[in-house]
DNA sequence: GACATTTAAACGTCTGACAAATGAAAATTG
DNA sequence: CAATTTTCATTTGTCAGACGTTTAAATGTC
């Protein structure tokens, strides 16, 4: 293992890249120890310092874990669902705040997910799915919910549609896309009378999984994002008058 | 800033969470300057070398970019969709290789992403986007085409659908799904009579993408789900045999 | 005013050191 | 002999200080 000392990168990032390179070929497996810190420094010619910079960065992305003492080291890591999650919502929140996505892409998308998983959540989802459905539409019918609540029992519900699908990547790749949805959600105050038809929608699309009626959840579902899209138009509406009062 | 130093986990890791939630909250916005790592160092009452760890975790997760010299320093770096693709990419493929999901919960998860961009597609690829298709299904049928090559016309072919759904935000979500399959359509040998069956579905969708018929593109690409899983349950199979051939 | 030089700020890397954790091996004890 | 305690070597975590390199602004020169 030698690097290009030549290269305009950092050391560091050379390095990390050689071992990530490693990990995801396969030449090194899950729970396989490295080579010491010392001992990479002397494979790598470079300062411990140095190889400690690329283990952190191999660290912020999951793929080693750490141990001290002896016997310690760091250990390739088995890369897991919830550590997947994380990240992927990590990064497509920021991608959304800082791409300036517009409310209507970010809302089809999410909606265009969902309405993939609607077909195999309508024949699988299970009792333990629809009973977490059922108590979020109740939570949403208590007085006095807070709007972040709100959002976050929306989220809850639908996840459980997705994870309802019963298949456990397209749970991961939709986490992202239902999780960074929040921040452009919370924008949006959400009347009485909004919330009353968007727990209908829920209703209906609760009903139709358990019904196992796969056309009629599609069909909720995009009703759903019909309404969601005209209470986010106003939404933005509402915050353009606000931050340009005077042209009114 | 401050750090509880009586937390278990690094300072640096906790260093970097602080930053990292100073830039997802908007604290620190694009393009700002962060401190120099002097300046932080003191901030966070650590050493400098302390400091760096964490800013190379962030920079592993392009959240900050740095550069050298007079004015220079660590910038919170705009995430790209691009950077955006490779982090989603790398993940989703190792999220595959080092979970056992099996080859039909990959291909389900895939296929039922792509049939969500399907109706968007038949309405707004572009003549573009088409050619692109066009050509890689010519470049298909070219014989004597290497098993890689041909899964590289396959992604390419697919990549052009998805991102004929005009979405970026469905696109970087796709690019995980579609590249994190390479890896498990590398192990299947595409013989010529299902190369064959394939080319002439990849024609049926992109026939049905340019009448912009959504019904058909939908339809294609389930029967080209269909055939995928045959393939990949023959070559599972076949490796199966090969790796325990005693019980022939 | 245009170009060359200087300079200060900041990151990149190295060295050496010590603290803290940790599991194995050795020593002790009942 | 078995169980427990102690010792100990290994490895990561953190620190302090130093030097090189890069970079752009400031300065000087023609």
């Amino acid at each position: 293992m030698k690097i290009d000392p030549n290269s305009k990168s950092d050391l560091s990032a050379q390095i990390a890249k050689a071992i990530r390179d490693a990990i995801v070929s396969g030449a090194l497996i899950v729970d396989e120890r490295l080579p010491s810190e010392a001992e990479l420094s002397e494979q790598f010619e470079v300062s411990r310092a140095t190889v400690r910079e690329a283990l952190k960065r191999l660290a912020a992305q999951s793929l080693i874990r750490t141990q001290r003492g002896a016997f310690g080291g760091a250990f390739v890591n088995r890369l897991s669902f919830e550590e997947a999650y994380g990240q992927q919502i990590t990064t497509s929140t920021l991608l959304l705040s800082m791409n300036a996505v517009s409310f209507d892409v970010a809302c089809e998308a999410r909606f265009a997910l969902e309405r993939a998983c609607a077909p195999l959540a309508a024949i699988r989802r299970t009792p333990d799915q629809l009973a977490t459905m059922r108590a979020e539409i109740f939570r949403q019918t208590q007085p006095g919910l807070s709007d972040e609540s709100w959002c976050a029992s929306d989220v809850a519900f639908h996840r459980a549609l997705v994870d309802g699908a019963g298949n456990p990547v397209l749970s991961y790749q939709l986490a992202g896309a239902v999780e960074a949805m929040q921040p452009l959600m919370n924008m949006i105050t959400f009347t009485a009378r909004s919330r009353e038809r968007i727990i209908a929608l829920h209703t209906t699309i609760a009903d139709a999984l358990q019904a196992n009626d796969q056309q009629a959840t599609e069909l909720a579902l995009s009703d759903l994002e019909a309404e969601t899209k005209t209470l986010g138009l106003s939404a933005m509406q509402a915050r353009a008058d606000h931050e340009a009062p005077k042209r009114a």
